[in-house]
DNA sequence: CTGAAAGCGCTTACAG
DNA sequence: CTGAAAGCGCTTACAG
């Protein structure tokens, strides 16, 4: 064992408490509080010798005797739709497991399979029983109204990621899905395709509306007819992609590209273009929304999407906490980039 | 709001102590908190009534004082590799989350990013900042001997998924991964086909070596010569696939079958061949291990082997508790069992 | 089988 | 700007 090692040893049978930082420096416990606080009625040499007692005791307060004895929890709750295609959620973890770390607190999670009938009641368990002092919320869960309500009630706050109706006073954050939608449809009139399909998500997600904009603001600007019959409903799953694909190319006068609201269900196009004897992108392009790991991995590879989701959910996780120390949060609109990531699913317009 | 959302607002302003279980039930504090621990000295007319006053005030202990005043943290550590393809780690996450939920528990995560020069001393400051009881370790993480001495030194039990070398006394589990991977060899030699690529997995990983001897003891068990060419290193990655098929196909005589150690090499596999403009399964029939999403979504779609890892990581997480809570552990070999998943990526070998 | 007392390590509320 | 006291809700160690 190293020095430190053995340090930390010890350190398991005792761990030195606030009286030890007091009687180091030669203060009351409660300047030594303050102190760990971030209080401002402390005197900034006072300030400095209690640091340094901190620092060289390895001080940590006890999570246990300040949860016990305050009024806050220092857990945050992390409360997501548990889909078969993680990816998402994944980012959304890595990002607010990083703010909390940086930030002193705990993030819990809370899984959620969906549609679930008892959807109230696990949340509330999960709020109660964890005790927690906010709540971050991704989409499509900061969606329900019912979740808002309980947490409201409760008098929890939370934050949600791309809400659909965002609220007043609200800490919430969302990427520019639909300039990114226009982005991506105007490569692809770029490119010379002219009937362009698209495939709707499902509507609870703000997103689905968004990217369907920038296709049609993208159509308009470049004086492209709409079609009705271009335009499909999906649910953002493989199977209403391949489904929804299939009415696609059910047409009389197919598409010679497709945009899929996002990467599961450009997957679910590409297999279902591969069953027809269809050549991507010689016959088909096919774009996605979000550069999920199947994005690359896919043959061809995937033209989509990227949105910064770990970087937007560390920044929305930093500001809830914030918020539940009580410090002021610039409530302005924070809106990410997102940006298209060319590959080989998509191609020059093949002229017959 | 209905009576129950009131009564837990009010819970809000004040919840039940031990205190209040106490006089309901007519007894002394300490004799619920024999209760609520399931300590045997109690009589049972005793309990019932204790249990009934709990359960009506809906008595739950405060976390943060039974941390405060005792020797455990309710915390169990969840140490992964954080890698692009997460669908390992959510199913572990999945199970591990159930069994903490289940013997009220909490679960704590450190992701991880290898290789880390940091590595152990993350894994302490995670460790000692989170006072945590016990741990769970996913392969590869659970491999690393410095950190199962670090765990050791500081006295912090912890559990193994698909460890390579079973310690002594240990808590691990994992499946059958030779036999499954024999059975899928078995399955490709009854489709006809004799030249049988093999690519294998990071070599930190237990299942590389098991997925390696299936294969062998089914070459053996039908009579078909070994051929070291036949056989390439990955390292699970879905580039490591694209070039070990490259060096495959490269061959003089190709084989007709690649079993590639995982999904994301098979990908690669796919992908390879798909840029040689082989067909699958009439060029090349392709076997991967894992059955993660995109294994359904890839075009064709991949057979592979599933293995139960949600129900593996919540027995080994129910187990850890168990230990923690100072119950008898059984230790017996718990091997859960693989199984092949036929799908559309194989088919019988093309008579030239 | 049951209980009275001490104490875990902080924050709160109050005083100055 | 600083501090003394009370108390958060449990478990431990001890007694009977």
């Amino acid at each position: 064992m190293t020095d430190q090692d053995q340090a930390l040893a010890r350190q398991k049978v005792k761990a030195p408490t606030i009286f030890d930082v007091a009687k180091q420096a030669g203060v009351s416990i409660k300047t030594v509080s303050r102190v760990v606080n971030a209080e401002i009625n402390v005197r900034a040499s006072t300030r400095e010798k209690v640091l340094a007692a901190i620092n060289e005791l390895q001080y940590r307060p006890n999570t246990a005797a300040r949860v016990l004895s305050g009024k806050r929890f220092y857990v945050i709750g992390l409360i997501y739709e548990n889909p078969n295609e993680f990816s998402y959620v994944q980012k959304v973890l890595n990002g607010a497991l990083k703010a909390c770390e940086a930030g002193g607190y705990t993030l819990l999670l809370l899984p959620l399979t969906l549609p679930n009938p008892d959807l109230i009641q696990d949340v509330r368990r999960f709020v109660s029983q964890s005790r927690l002092d906010g709540v971050v919320l991704p989409a499509p869960i900061g969606d329900f109204t019912s979740i808002q309500r309980l947490l409201t009630d409760l008098d929890i706050p939370f934050a949600r990621i791309a809400p659909r109706m965002p609220l007043a006073d609200e800490l919430s954050i969302h990427c520019n899905d639909e300039q990114a939608s226009f982005d991506v449809t105007q490569f692809l009139i770029d490119q010379g395709h002219q009937q362009l399909g698209f495939i709707k998500g499902d509507p609870i997600h703000a997103a689905t509306a968004h990217r369907f904009e920038g296709y049609l603001r993208a159509l308009k600007a470049n004086a492209i007819e709409y079609h009705r019959e271009y335009v499909q409903d999906g649910q953002f799953s493989f199977e209403s992609g391949r489904s929804a694909t299939r009415a696609l190319l059910d047409l009389r006068s197919p598409p010679s590209a497709i945009i899929a609201s996002n990467d599961d269900m450009a997957a679910g196009t590409i297999f279902e273009a591969r069953e027809r004897g269809l050549r991507i992108p010689e016959d088909l392009s096919v774009v996605g929304f979000d550069d999920t790991p199947i994005a690359s991995r896919i043959w061809p590879p995937l033209t989509t999407v990227r949105q910064p989701i770990v970087e937007m959910a560390e920044a929305l996780t930093g500001l809830l906490i914030q918020k539940l120390r009580g410090e002021s949060v610039d409530l302005a609109e924070r809106a990410f980039a997102c940006h298209v990531v060319t590959r080989a699913s998509t191609g020059p317009r093949r002229v017959n």
